[in-house]
DNA sequence: CGTTAGCACTCGAACTTTTTGAGTGCTAAT
DNA sequence: ATTAGCACTCAAAAAGTTCGAGTGCTAACG
């Protein structure tokens, strides 16, 4: 399965990438030598260009068509034919830079224009997933009462993270009493992830000592509801970009990739999957059978905002898209949030 | 101007739209006598169709087409000639019900699901606007200390809206000196609405007797910061929809209307128009220059948050919409998110 | 007089046919 | 090993047909 090829075919195949992610059309032997200047003559080419497609690198659509790369072949090109840019460019740069300026800002805000910039730098879709609230680490909560039977509790991750869950009540209670639930629980659960909060809470609910004090119950039993489902934020933005591409123009496909964004629960599968490993990573086309919908690709790159939690932002786009282009930006820009998020 | 239309041209005409809504297909004499059961012969009806163009009520696209009603025609036919059901499906009426029920939500939640609501019902697209900001009332505002130099500031409104801020502060102050200033902060501003308590912030920051009382100028200047911009938030769900009617089916069209919703500034622009009456209202095509792509209406009501707090839900699509359907489903949840949200 | 049947005419949509040209694979010459 | 040359392919664009739902007009009818 170690491919041997040729320094030659390497050239041919880059050039075939790069003209197909250029314009979108079936790359021919012809258009090929003309425009990069291989020292080669078509039918040359169009040798090499066979053997390619003998290994399911290249697939013509028809027979006398061009050919388009495979999924394979993306795979092998962005692993060892392309060399990403270490420097993006400085405009770029700057421009996330810019943008990243943001205070007076909650978490929120900040993933939001962040995947606004991802998806305008990079002309796709730029996607954004906050921390998993389970890794999060517990900084304070607060009730507050709005009505006799109705607490709007408040939990504060240390990074910042502010979540809001309106509680419905039986019985009143005062708001004296609130405020002393919420120190009792800010004493037990400091510095404990919101997963370990959860644990301790359902034990402490359990012993001997809390099952006669009714106070205590009701400080857990609220505070057990308010961190209940964790419903990681997905902030997906520029979906009008994909429309420019020439490959979705149709409507049926457009429709498709539309509906199947809007339920963001298989963009979550994938993205939670690639906050498995650190660092940049890629998936083509069909590799995430998740994005079944076909053509799609994803660079993805995790970001901290905090000791140990972390988020995955990314760029989605076709599979013919820039990688060259999208890998440094979606590398810098985690590291710039990773850098403006940190609580230092 | 007074359109003395009789009796027949109004059932024509109606028939005429009614047919465009269900084909999206120019109408034709013909067609219209076979499909609705009016008792008149194809050469009537054209007659009656001439004259009905000559109005400015009808077009058609070119000599041997059918006719188009024109925008004109749909606001005369929703004024006074479409009789809107005032009795919802009992269908609609129980799903709209049973996706009500959300408990535990805070507000942006329960907005969120409801524009979804909005467009799974209609098949159109769900907007709703939460309420301006500067129109609640405030209820209680809080300091958490995040690290050395970041304090998060909590604002909680009477209707449960939450804002969080991030401010960054130079000097460190300590979590007493935070609590005693919410404490202050609490005690002034308390049943003002936020449009007031800036006014009232402004003030008191230039009298004199809390110049000297460094305590105080560090409360107020936080607390204007945290009220500081007012960015009304949209919920804009089901664009997908959008997709499915024929009439956007060209891509060119399609992405420019994506493009448009992206920056909800106009959108917004419109929204804040149609909060100025109570009720529903409705627009049509180009009548708001703001959706100045052609071929969208759209029916909002405004809804209530509180004692006298409201925000705009509602629905967007084609001109070409059965407002018939759409209209009570507008009213309808805006009745029902009214009640569900109020304040008892 | 309002209504209707009849007729010639229009013109986009859909279907065919033709043309075009970028592409291929193969073979023979360099 | 490379390349020039050639016959062949086939989608897409252009040109040409057919078809039918529409129209407006005129004349007849109750």
């Amino acid at each position: 399965m170690e491919d041997q090829l040729s320094d030659r075919s390497k050239r041919i195949l880059e050039a075939v990438i790069e003209d197909y992610i250029a314009t979108a059309e079936p790359v021919g032997s012809r258009t090929l030598t003309r425009s990069h200047s291989l020292e080669l003559s078509p039918a040359t080419v169009r040798n090499v260009m066979s053997d390619l497609e003998e290994m399911g690198l290249l697939v013509s659509p028809h027979t006398s068509a061009g050919r388009i790369p495979t999924d394979k072949a993306y795979r092998l090109y962005v692993n060892s034919i392309l060399e990403v840019k270490k420097n993006l460019p400085q405009g770029n740069r700057d421009e996330i830079r810019r943008r990243c300026r943001m205070a007076g800002k909650d978490l929120g805000d900040v993933l939001k224009e962040t995947s606004r910039l991802l998806s305008s730098t990079s002309s796709y879709m730029g996607v954004v997933m906050a921390p998993r609230l389970a890794a999060n680490v517990f900084h304070q909560m607060e009730f507050v009462k709005l009505g006799s039977h109705r607490i709007l509790a408040i939990l504060v991750s240390q990074n910042g993270t502010v979540q809001n869950r309106l509680l419905e009540i039986q019985e009143e209670i005062p708001q004296e009493e609130l405020v002393r639930m919420a120190n009792y629980l800010n004493g037990m659960l400091q510095g404990l992830t919101i997963a370990q909060v959860r644990e301790r809470l359902v034990a402490e609910m359990q012993s001997e000592k809390v099952r006669y004090d009714s106070m205590m119950t009701k400080a857990l039993t609220l505070s057990e509801q308010t961190i209940r489902s964790d419903g990681a934020e997905i902030f997906l933005e520029g979906q009008a970009n994909i429309l420019d591409q020439p490959e979705f123009c149709d409507a049926g496909k457009m429709r498709e990739i539309f509906r199947a964004f809007e339920k963001k629960s298989l963009l979550l599968d994938l993205l939670d999957r690639s906050m498995q490993a650190e660092g940049v990573q890629i998936f083509i086309g069909a590799e995430s059978r998740l994005l079944k919908m076909e053509g799609m690709s994803l660079v993805t790159s995790t970001y901290m905002t905090g000791k140990d939690t972390f988020g995955v932002l990314g760029v989605i786009g076709p599979t013919r898209m820039g990688y060259g282009r999208v890998i440094p930006i979606v590398d810098y820009t985690a590291k710039l949030i990773s850098r403006l998020l940190e609580t230092e």
